[in-house]
DNA sequence: TTATTTTTTTAGATTTGTCTAAATATATAG
DNA sequence: CTATATATTTAGACAAATCTAAAAAAATAA
């Protein structure tokens, strides 16, 4: 078993890693962890040696099968909490991040199937990432981003890669929820900003945050 | 905010001081921990220079209002997920201890109070304990205990002082669960067992066994 | 009340995860 | 290909929570 400490490394370096299959390099590892070079290097070689990662100095770190599917069973955790804070505590979308990188740490095989069970085995967590099932497989959907679209290219608004509570709520603000369809109207020359329709409403959106928003076309 | 270890001993604390007014003694607290006296001593120290407990050399501590009221609102959290893990998710009353010990350390007020919602303010908890309100308060309802009961007395089960797995699997079995009405018809000289009858079936009952079933008379 | 037992505390180590500062390796630029 | 910049590792220290062994206080018994 690993400590609570051991998984969120775990858990950042799988993220770093899913598509993209370079080693993760120790910086890039800090800068998540938000502590310092020096204590992710050893941090890494107390996983090199529990055979969760594969570590060569100097050239990062690979997770093994072993850390992968530790990995992604706290990222299970993660985004089943989260359909259960949204689904039934009526959390909203942006409050529920935090309280799952607590409750993904809680230590029991059983209660993530039965939570499972209870939540109608969900497919995707409430910012449209995909879940993976019991045995760690789920299938990564494809998508482009709002900012890829073409001038008159309708699309489905599927997921976010920006999880933080303020671009959240923005989004919120602005009407753009999963399942939202929408279509590009214009792109602003100037700045990348794009114009699109969604529910007949005009809505001009900034590039950084089309760039954010994962579509279906 | 404490650290779970922190919160940990305050629990125990707690749990050792209530129904009893007396200091709590470092052994006592080391036995539940699982740890030795020499490491109370120093938790004990740090607890009192965070002012939570009042602590007097070699005389044992006290809670001050903020160690109890942070020692409850653990138990508040630990019995509402008791009662969501039964509920909810189907345990059974003797599989929700440990996970609960894993979640009553979860950090949100948020969380707990839209958690009681969902649960609809329940009153007690899989065993019979009383959940403490948002302020803390709980009626203490009085009770008897199995043991305690004279040959032809009725009761009512209201819960148990003895919560592990093995003893709740056995009342399980034996039918003895919180709600069922009882009638007491021998005490036993020589071992003190009692036999009573529960929905038309006569059963035994060690003197030991009935020292921990709380009745309602 | 003196001796013995029990309880509690201290002293000094250990483990985990972190840090700063300095050393070393790798990458990039002229 | 050498100089400089960047990335990573090592060395040594620290805080939290624990431990063992020994010392000290309190409780109990003779
Ligand atoms: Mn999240
Ligand atoms: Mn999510
Ligand atoms: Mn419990
Ligand atoms: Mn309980």
């Amino acid at each position: 078993m690993q400590s609570f400490t051991e998984e969120n490394y775990l858990k950042i370096i799988y993220h770093l890693s899913v598509n993209n299959d370079q080693a993760v390099q120790t910086n890039a590892i800090a800068e998540k962890m938000q502590t310092k070079a020096a204590s992710v290097t050893d941090m890494i070689k107390k996983l090199a040696d529990k055979k969760l990662v594969l570590y060569k100095k100097y050239q990062g770190v690979h997770l093994t099968e072993t850390g992968k599917q530790a990995a992604i069973n706290i990222v299970r955790k993660h985004r089943l909490w989260e359909v259960f804070l949204v689904e039934k505590l009526n959390f909203k979308w942006d409050e529920v991040h935090d309280i799952a990188e607590e409750l993904e740490h809680i230590n029991s095989a059983e209660l993530v199937e039965r939570l499972d069970e209870f939540l109608s085995f969900p497919k995707n967590d409430p910012h449209g990432d995909p879940i993976p099932d019991k045995h760690g497989k789920f299938d990564a959907v494809p998508f482009t981003r709002l900012s890829k679209l073409k001038t008159g290219e309708k699309g489905l608004i599927m997921g976010v890669s920006e999880h933080s509570s303020a671009f959240l709520k923005h989004l919120e603000k602005l009407g753009l929820t999963l399942g939202k369809t929408l279509t590009l109207t214009t792109i602003t020359d100037f700045d990348g900003s794009v114009e699109i329709i969604v529910e007949d409403k005009k809505i001009s959106v900034t590039r950084e945050v089309a760039k954010h928003i994962l579509i279906r076309i």
